[in-house]
DNA sequence: AAAATGATGTCATGGACTGTCGTCGCCGGC
DNA sequence: GCCGGCGACGACAGTCCATGACATCATTTT
């Protein structure tokens, strides 16, 4: 064999352990891929840029999502079809708590991160608003009911992260659901 | 006098302006410099990157939003308060429609700088989540409130900036708070 | 066994950003 | 009025991210 196998997951592995070490804006890309034997051209095969690298899994949860609100109970109001989109997504963090930990601290300790981060969530509202459309919710209902429903987990997985005791993430969501709707009530 | 006035604002004029001729990507920030008759290590001087060229105001409208909340009757509720402040900002655009309009187009041609807006809106929210716990009000009201009022605005914005009618901000704001709260309510 | 394929390396380049230092008008103290 | 500091800018060099073009070589296909 010519090559070691898994070079992406390598250089995830290397990327990850590096940012936590040193600070994202302290490793370069040369760094990253001779760690992982292997040369910088390759890393921007794999990854689009340096910081994509944290955030390659937010294509796995699109989909996982836009299913689960596709999924939802004919019946369910757009709120609530994203409540069951969102518990869908909260059981894959079941587990990693330990890691989400990590991964966020690493990204709270830097701008451009939170940047990705933040585009990243848009296009989870933009996922969702589309399949609630598919379902027959008009506009501006459905973005709106999108962006409440991403703004609620964006809060509670904060404060799932925070925390240490509570192992599920869906509790934080559906309190956050709650509070929200308190709130926008307006009393 | 050895240079010229106001090389920020020359600055600002040049790459706005070259943005929407050739692009954000292909403009370099040595020929934004040049048009201004400066050099690129001016550039630097004024903003800290190419981005933030079309996104300084976005100091002034925090200031602007966490007053405005702040100053809010005491008796209004969280959203409310959120509602006076976001009614303060869209005094501001009233008569820059066609100035929101290019400026959108820019930023919706960009991933970099959809990230970089997204970054501003996110820091509107923390400006307004802290106005609102110095209101009293605890978390995570404090901030959903926020969240949702600041979804509300973007929504409403991205709304009001693509179409040509009606000159005023305000309404689609109004429109879109009871579209929210429509939507949460869950039925 | 030759040819196509695919993963990687090598080389070269552009462009964003930064550190450092030099220049030179201006301004306040004296 | 002279002088030294200050502030705004230019000049220059350097780092790193990112990308394109092409070479290499094991594996697979035919």
């Amino acid at each position: 064999m010519r090559w070691q196998p898994n070079a992406r997951g390598r250089l995830e592995q290397a990327a990850i352990a590096l940012y936590g070490e040193s600070g994202f804006e302290q490793t370069t890309v040369a760094e990253i891929a001779k760690r992982a034997g292997l040369t910088e051209r390759t890393f921007f095969r794999y990854f689009t840029d340096k910081r994509e690298v944290l955030f390659s899994g937010s294509e796995a949860l699109k989909t996982l999502l836009a299913e689960a609100v596709a999924g939802a109970a004919a019946s369910a109001s757009p709120i609530d079809a994203v409540a069951a989109g969102l518990k869908a997504v909260a059981l894959v963090f079941s587990g990693r708590h330990e890691y989400a930990r990590q991964r966020g601290s690493i990204i709270a300790a830097n701008a451009e991160l939170q940047e990705r981060e933040l585009i990243k969530l848009a296009s989870l509202v933009s996922v969702v608003t589309e399949a609630l459309r598919r379902r027959g919710v008009m506009e501006p209902a459905a973005r709106l009911a999108a962006e409440a429903g991403i703004a609620a987990f964006h809060v509670a997985f904060e404060r799932w992260v925070d925390q240490t005791d509570q192992k599920d993430l869906w509790p934080f969501i559906q309190e956050t659901l709650v509070a929200l709707k308190t709130v926008t009530a307006g009393h």
